[in-house]
DNA sequence: ATGGTGGCGCGGCCA
């Protein structure tokens, strides 16, 4: 099972992107965020004609997370446990036995502020949830944009990004509760070239410079990290025309 | 360089 997660940042602008990149990679599960369409707007028939199933939970203007698989997905959810949230951020299905979540957490905007408050609570409530989770499923996988870079290694400058919001001490604290869960961070299962990123500023020619972070991950539970065979950032679809700031990033399980 | 670019949707917010 091949698993990928792509923040689009609007998917009705990125259409072409993502069915060529589909057509290409031909990935059982793209889990895609920043949507940002209501779910009548979601292009549900492009996909569905090249073979995917579509679960979406879509927000006007911002947010919004849709699931593309080639399996049907079963036992579908929306949100955190006991977090009521008006912003569309989570979605999870059940894909053959995978429990599969796609999450768009919070950017918290700046250390100290109200946004960031609001990350650092939704990220404890994430945590009750994959914990819940755990009674239930022993595969899951948690994909999406982290909005953390878990490591100086995954920073292009980290000591101009020190204390700054996504490589916060508190922020990785967070992410390091989830690790204490037993998720893992596949990504580093395997050798990496330095200077893997999966997000890189619009401004200042960031993705030229490779001036990025990796903050789209793709975390399995013991039992599915077991089965994890490869994983990766493909950055070619950054290099586009028109492109996200985001790259698609991938596993594949046996 | 207190900037820069991009999306939504049409002024300002968000990233």
């Amino acid at each position: 099972m091949k698993l990928a997660s792509w923040n689009v940042n609007s998917i009705r602008q990125r259409l072409a992107h993502v069915r060529d990149w589909l057509v290409a990679e031909q990935p059982d599960v793209l889990a895609l965020q920043e949507i940002k369409c209501v779910t009548a707007d979601f292009p549900a028939a492009e996909f569905e004609a090249l073979g995917y199933h579509c679960a979406v939970e879509g927000q006007k203007a911002y947010n919004g997370v849709a699931l593309l698989s080639r399996l049907p997905p079963a036992a579908i959810t929306s949100g955190l446990d006991g977090f009521e949230d008006e912003q569309k951020r989570v979605l999870a299905a059940t894909y053959d036995g995978v429990r599969v979540f796609d999450l768009y957490v919070p950017n918290g905007q700046s250390v100290g502020s109200d946004k960031y408050a609001y990350k650092l609570r939704w990220l404890g409530a994430l945590r009750e949830t994959l914990r819940g989770a755990l009674d239930q499923h022993a595969k899951i996988a948690v994909v999406g944009d982290f909005n953390i870079a878990p490591e100086d290694r995954d920073v292009h400058d980290p000591d101009a990004w020190r204390d700054q919001v996504l490589c916060s001490d508190a922020e990785r604290e967070r992410l390091q509760a989830l690790f204490a869960l037993g998720f893992v961070d596949v990504f580093r299962r395997f050798e990496q070239a330095p200077g893997a990123f999966s997000w890189w500023d619009y401004r200042a020619a960031a993705f030229r410079r490779n001036h990025g972070l990796r903050i789209d991950l793709v975390l399995a539970s013991p039992a599915l990290a077991a089965q994890c065979t490869a994983s990766g950032i493909d950055r070619a679809p950054r290099s586009l025309g028109q492109p996200s700031d985001h790259a698609p990033v991938w596993a594949e399980f046996a």
